[in-house]
DNA sequence: CCTAATTATACGGAAAACCGTAAGCAGGAA
DNA sequence: TTCCTGCTTACGGTTTTCCGTATAATTAGG
């Protein structure tokens, strides 16, 4: 049964209208933070009074702001607090839309459940706590449907990190360079190359201008 | 002062919220929609009874579902709604964060106030109704940063053709036989070269990429 | 019409991106 | 282990872009 709950989101309505559903699900005095850290040492805090959380909600982006954070978003949080609590339930609530993020939480963070910020978002919310109370997992409806589309381009954190670094003016041969710095794999030109291509062809663009400019009109970067 | 109000949402968590975000207003009972054909209806429903809406909060994007819309976003549900109430104040609540599109919804669309959903958003969505109340327009903050480090190159007829053929996919060796057909001048490969090389030069940019970024970013392609 | 100044183009070498091929390397199965 | 498979990387040739310089064309003023 979940009782104890906590709410990582940094939009201010989002984590508002989070804790109503709560309320609707008879979870009493479901507990709120803004910054993935101060999520953390609310988990460990409650560890310690020997009073551990049931459930986490945690969306996946957190904005950065003058408040520096050690852990900057929900994908460093979750394997954060799963280290000191692993039985602690982990309900992803977010806009993140890309099949291959949402398989990637499901398979390499194991979480509990996904909700994508969409129409019905509340309603599928509550879903999901009521299935993750039941020790089941919540896929979102979405997924499914989702792999169908094959003429668009699944963009990876690698796709969107790399055609970023190309918008922001970073020559493609120095990319290999700053790939490796930041422990980014694979960080070969030749590989860079490849990718690149392979994401042209799929689309049918001929430059990567063409794809920096589908990247921005499509809000992917 | 405001009193009847109506938030068009498709997110049911963020509707939930910005209701919630009403009633901290004092602001009873605020009527909300999760299409726009229905907020259309509403407006139009109200001044027939003589109890028209003081403030319509709307979102920029709905999704598409099964539920066909005629009015399929908040770009044409304002315009439609203004016809039929031009003193209705409208303060549009979105995740859209380009310049060239905010601008556009307080020049071309005559909007009271643009809120950004971002972290402190149901806050400034307070901020942003008390303005309107008063009968002022609320700009989002980070707008006026970026008003600063524009125009600091005037982007010619020219440069527009030629960047946003780029954006397309022409390859640069072959925009000077374009720009021969459609007897634009200069149009030879050198010409556009140094053309290119020059803005790129007073932006401060060393890629195309970049500047294309930079052209969708402002809305100038 | 001529001349000077400005603008446009042609050219060529250097740098970067593109693309095919082959070699290296890790993980899994027999 | 040995082989296989898939992913990553190295390498080389070609194409494209970049950029400096030189030449040609256009324009403005007298």
């Amino acid at each position: 049964m979940i009782k104890k709950v906590l709410i990582a989101e940094d939009h201010e309505s989002t984590n508002i209208s989070v804790q109503k559903t709560m309320e609707e699900l008879s979870i009493a005095d479901p507990h709120y933070v803004y910054y993935c850290d101060d999520a953390f040492a609310k988990v460990q805090m409650a560890i310690q009074k020997g009073q551990p959380y049931d459930l986490l909600i945690t969306d996946l982006s957190f904005e950065e702001d003058a408040n520096v954070q050690k852990i900057t978003g929900g994908l460093t949080l979750i394997p954060a607090v799963r280290q000191i609590q692993p039985d602690l339930k982990i309900i992803v609530f977010s806009a993140e839309h890309r099949a291959a993020t949402i398989e990637m939480l499901f398979q390499q963070l194991d979480i509990d459940g996904y909700v994508r910020k969409a129409r019905h978002d509340a309603k599928e919310l509550v879903t999901a706590v009521e299935a993750v109370s039941r020790h089941q997992r919540h896929f979102p409806r979405h997924l499914t449907q989702l792999i169908k589309q094959k003429n668009t381009h699944d963009f990876s954190e690698y796709d969107i990190m790399v055609i970023s670094r190309l918008a922001e003016g970073m020559h493609q041969k120095d990319i290999p360079a700053y790939l490796a710095e930041n422990k980014i794999r694979p960080s070969g030109l030749s590989s860079l190359e490849k990718r690149l291509a392979y994401i042209r062809e799929v689309l049918g663009f001929s430059k990567n201008e063409q794809l920096v400019a589908f990247c921005k009109d499509m809000g992917i970067i």
